[in-house]
DNA sequence: TTGTAGGCGTTATCAA
DNA sequence: TTGATAACGCCTACAA
């Protein structure tokens, strides 16, 4: 912004016309109909001259400055936290619409400082994101602001959230065993009280006592959803007499601590023992071997409903606030296979 | 933006004075000294009306938009974007500016269209990042702005770049398995010819011949940088009738691989083989077992650098256009320890 | 079809 | 010490 960018003054100066004519012209005003040589001239000028709009003027004048603001917990720490980014700006650049990114590291004071760093900036509204599944209040300062909650179930009523359908992800996971073929199962839950292990839990129970599996069948842990969680959650699981001959695992790093105690016990994945994880996390379930098959967590469609629920609260073209639960997919790989390698592996 | 902010000229009306008697006040304009009364006033109501200033008229007005932008190829698919976002982000906040955050997925239209957006927006500066250290050349759009590469050498002279100290990288790899008394070593590196690969070698390959070691006791192996990759190119090395009591891979995701490939060897990690990752990748290093000791790359502070280095540029306070290569700290954690036990292994 | 002029919210110059 | 007033770059009645 430091040297001069050129203006529709200039512009019109060149091509010899009002600017009021060029501003007609460029912005292709309905009912505006220029003379095909005027146009052609004045686009003709603005092109060669480099003329570039500015959005800065163009907001202060139409109160609108086709930018968002996404204000997150942790943008670092976390891989998903990109998808989201990603899912959010994707939608925005559709719409000549850029993003605000900031992140707050869960410091109350940096989040006032950020979020009023946005509203000095007239951002028309905010994504405001958590990195876990939880739920939150709405931050005064954008009661009047059109906001959207990604990845978090706002409690103030009137504000738009989305967040993952942990109870559908829960069904999911049970539905791939339980197709391979398994009827004993373990798996290793979270132990902090969110949305995440109740959901999950919840659809994974649910759709075994569909399938008529018996509750003694399934056992349940809970852990540090890490890989030294997962390794001794694993562990006491498959020291059982009756050992599960598959584990739905909370997250995939559980997963990589599964792997580690299956593979101290001797046991073989997935012919010994099936896995099932969740998040997808890149370089995770994808590195370990065998590849782990996992459940999706839809960062990026969150970001592009939250982004295009965004704008059509700002532009008014949303009926009332509805909020939404999104399914992510399951991803196959090799770490599922039907429990007859097991039994066969235990005869022998 | 939907409904009006309160704007000066409301607290000059409320204040009873002129909007340029606010203007002065708020703003602590040198060489004015309002009346302590009238400043109390001002001050009152400003904050009893929620007052705060319009950035983008400030901007319009001072030339000056304190927003910057971070253009970069990937902001999703790799782990350390988040850092890189943080840093800048950390040094913008500081200076109470904000960063428009843009990924064009390598898609050069994309690219256009978005560093247009970003232009139009009038940022100050822009930091263009690459996720792998690369060289690249200026776009042409960014000649007449203020740039600073982050993560990538620029060829297109006068555009200050910081990227990770290589060359160090892998004379810090070497000096930690020399300092454990490894002599025989392997390094599985990248097949890229890219500048992380070249450097790593050299800087490993250097400390190493200064050491004394011989060179064919350091054994150079190249592979596909993925646990895939990493695992043949492991199992090659170590079946080896002198195999490396260490090795030093490319990078942890190649590590990964080693240590599948070292289990199914039966060799036990550190005391039959240590291992030395790169780039301290979360949930990586950190839950593979043993932990991973690893060379961490600067991405955090390739971010503080490159924004600092941005908006002096911006305010011309830096003489000419200086680079820098950062190193990044090593992260011992449990994966290398003394040849003796793999020597012990092995008399047995 | 094209041009004039006012205003968006600020800052900054110059008077009073 | 305070206040008019002219920009900043653009859009948009309204007038010509």
């Amino acid at each position: 912004m430091k040297q001069r960018r050129v203006t529709i003054k200039q512009v019109a100066a060149e091509a010899g016309v009002s600017i009021t004519t060029v501003s007609h012209i460029l912005n292709d005003v309905p009912g505006v109909r220029a003379n095909p040589a005027t146009r052609q001239r004045v686009e003709r000028t603005a092109a060669r001259l480099g003329y570039v709009p500015n959005r800065l003027a163009q907001s202060l004048r139409t109160q609108r400055s086709n930018t968002i603001g996404l204000i997150g917990d942790e943008i670092a720490t976390t891989p998903f936290a990109g998808k989201l980014i990603l899912g959010a700006q994707e939608v925005a650049l559709s719409r000549e619409a850029v993003v605000f990114v900031v992140s707050t590291g869960y410091q109350r004071d940096v989040e006032d400082r950020e979020i009023e760093e946005l509203l000095r900036r007239q951002v028309d509204g905010i994504l405001y994101a958590s990195m876990f599944h939880r739920k939150a209040e709405l931050p005064p300062q954008l009661a009047s602001v059109p906001t959207v909650f990604v990845n978090a179930e706002c409690t103030t009523p009137g504000v738009p959230w989305v967040v993952p359908d942990e109870v559908a992800g829960g069904r999911d996971a049970a539905e791939v065993l339980l197709s391979a073929g398994h009827r004993r199962l373990g798996f290793i839950n979270n132990i902090d009280d969110i949305p995440a292990s109740m959901g999950r839990l919840e659809g994974f129970s649910a759709r075994l006592a569909e399938a008529g599996v018996a509750a003694d069948d399934v056992a349940v842990v809970a852990a540090e959803s890490d890989p030294v969680g997962g390794y001794a959650a694993a562990k006491k699981l498959l020291i059982r007499p009756r050992r599960p001959t598959a584990i739905f695992c909370f997250n995939d790093r559980v997963a990589m601590g599964a792997y580690r105690a299956a593979t101290e016990l001797r046991l073989r994945i997935p012919e010994d023992v099936s896995i099932v994880g969740f998040d997808n996390q890149e370089y995770v379930a994808d590195g370990i071997f065998p590849g782990l098959t996992t459940i999706e967590l839809p960062h990026f469609d969150m970001g592009v409903w939250a982004a295009e629920h965004l704008f059509n609260q700002i532009e008014g073209t949303n009926g009332d606030a509805p909020s939404a639960r999104l399914r992510g997919p399951v991803i196959h790989r090799d770490s599922v296979t039907s429990p007859t390698g097991a039994l066969t592996a235990v005869q022998r």
